[in-house]
DNA sequence: TTGTTCGTACGAATTTTTTCCTACCTTTAT
DNA sequence: ATAAAGGTAGGAAAAAATTCGTACGAACAA
């Protein structure tokens, strides 16, 4: 039996999908020209055609939205960036670390260490949640 | 032209091997049927002899280590929780915050609504990071 | 007009990841 | 002794993710 991919159901970004909705989220709403381009400077030699077809499939997946008014199509990410982020984040926490938050924070903190500044920013973040 | 797998290099972790990664962690140094019995209960469905195969696989990487000594072989982690888990960490900061600890930290605190007791504790973190 | 460039669509190949069947050996219970 | 249960090894299939070739239409420059 077939599996029903989709049905307006979020599913996880892979990397490279992940690749794309940086630059969208980025750069704002462009082209395949543009993202290809963009994917190649930053990222990795890529194939237009190949940036294209994973666009295109993303559409599908209602990941992101086409604007076919003129021929070249403009995509744009269908879901804002905080909102993918932060349930790639939930699930890194639910699955790597135990549902607990302060675990990852923890985990972060003693392994890299942070420059003063990146603390400092840190408590601000908290003293604006009290 | 093929690709040259390993050669001692850690790779990424996949999503399946993460899990069986995450067994041994827990519970230390195990048998494949243990690892695959968690599985079960904890998270899918799965044979004991795809288990079997990807932990073998795992092996291959390096990324476990196997004493065949008796006939159960028993596997363990061939890195440390804290330091795996540190370097997907940094893959994630740099790929989706830009380097920037801090900025993971806002999306993780703003997102989710941590509760008293989390934020206590990541203030404790940072106390002594001082 | 004509050819070169740039766009989309589509099929398919490739690579990576995951799953499991089959064979066969060892241990254990009857 | 023999069957049943449980172990490993290996090949292969299946599924998922990625890549790209080819076809063909539209825009544009010569």
């Amino acid at each position: 039996m077939k599996k029903d991919k989709n049905t307006s159901v979020q599913a996880e970004p892979t990397k490279s999908e992940l690749e794309i909705l940086q630059v969208l989220w980025q750069h704002g709403p462009s082209t395949v020209r543009f993202v290809n381009d963009k994917l190649n400077e930053e990222k990795r030699a890529v194939q237009y055609t190949s940036t294209l077809k994973l666009m295109q499939i993303m559409v599908e997946k209602q990941m992101l939205l086409r604007d076919e008014s003129s021929m070249k199509h403009v995509y744009s990410a269908a879901l804002e960036e905080s909102k993918t982020k932060g349930e790639m984040l939930d699930r890194i926490v639910d699955n790597m670390f135990g549902g607990s938050p302060s675990n990852l924070v923890m985990q972060l903190l003693g392994n890299s260490n942070p420059s003063k500044q990146e603390i400092d920013a840190i408590k601000g973040i908290l003293k604006s949640l009290e």
